[in-house]
DNA sequence: GGGTAAATACTGACGGGTCAGTTTTCAACC
DNA sequence: GGTTGAAAACTGACCCGTCAGTATTTACCC
């Protein structure tokens, strides 16, 4: 199953992304699918079990890239609680801008709840910005009594923005709007 | 179409909501809504366009009441802007809290994208809390340079918290928590 | 290197199951 | 008995997944 060509299965990928981010799951015809991807139906059935499969390896595949992707910026976990949460931010954002079709059909969360590796990233994914909160908490630099929460809350805002944007939105805009209201909503002292 | 049975038609409502949030579209038969429903598959469709009409009607309903709900909270218009803030919020918790299985049906956001009346009604809800939030900023109350990123942040974190919600969180933690990081990001001056 | 055999990769027409939607039958009420 | 609303039975379009067949790549030998 892994001796088929990486490059060809990352095409499919691909392909599957744009297009189930453009239409539910169920209006995306696997001839579709082969037909943007310039290959035979039969194809996608070396390299994926069946449709339900392809969706869910594309759904898996960039979660774990975007759990690496916001890894990668935090590297430094001695760094300022600040700069990490901000690294996270950006992480977040600029994955979704980089790949705005597979964020998309990330984000859409259908089909993908009782997956227990996807539950896995997910809580991966929160936990590293958790833990920023929960090391500024102890630091004394945030005083956020509800770190799940407010996770959950940078989380859902990048997800809104990008799903929803507002007229004229940058990435750039997005992300300092976002640090401020963070920084302003879970700061130790109450100042900007 | 509208002269049958209001009541048989909510039941039909509210079987399609419980079924439609517990799994995607395209996993919900017809057939099994009807049987939720205790009545024979056709009846369905003595309401209902289609499949595709009583998943839009479930929506459009939803969503409409949702706007009615938070705008009755909200029916003050001279009311202090927090105050105005929180009760948004408290409409729209509340909401979510009553209707679980309806909210999560509107707020996963599958093959809604492109219908006009939803369209209209979610400008409409997102208008009550820009409004809000524009009204604190002319009265110096508030200082926010992007009041619909904030109006998405505010909607994004209830979706969020009533989707994902953390271990043991009530309602009332999450109204809490949501309005004083709102307070706290966006007040004029930078105190709590 | 070129000829050939084997392995591997790919294709797309087709079968068949499923389920949305329709038709028929039944029931109730006036 | 006619009308109206509900249930049950039915139909067939649609689309997933298969697989027999084709193409391409690799391996091996002279």
């Amino acid at each position: 199953m892994q001796r088929l060509d990486p490059a060809k299965r990352q095409e499919i990928l691909d392909a599957a992304a744009r297009l189930f981010a453009a239409r539910p799951f169920h209006e995306v015809r696997l001839d579709d699918v082969a037909a943007e991807a310039r290959i035979g139906k039969g194809t996608i059935y070396l390299y994926f079990e069946d449709k339900e499969g392809l969706y869910l390896s594309l759904i898996r595949e960039g979660m774990s890239r975007l759990v690496n992707a916001v890894e990668a910026q935090m590297e430094n976990p001695c760094a300022d609680v600040w700069d990490r949460l901000a690294a996270a931010v950006e992480g977040l954002i600029g994955f979704a801008s980089r790949f705005p079709d597979l964020f998309r059909v990330m984000r859409s969360g259908a089909l993908t709840a009782d997956d227990p590796e996807l539950q896995r990233s997910r809580r991966e994914l929160s936990g590293l910005i958790e833990r920023a909160i929960r090391d500024g908490n102890e630091a004394g630099q945030t005083a956020d009594p509800w770190p799940e929460l407010t996770t959950q809350f940078v989380l859902s805002f990048v997800r809104g923005a990008v799903l929803y944007p507002p007229e004229g939105l940058t990435a750039a805009t997005l992300r300092h709007h976002l640090m401020v209201v963070l920084r302003r909503g879970i700061a130790k002292e109450a100042s900007a």
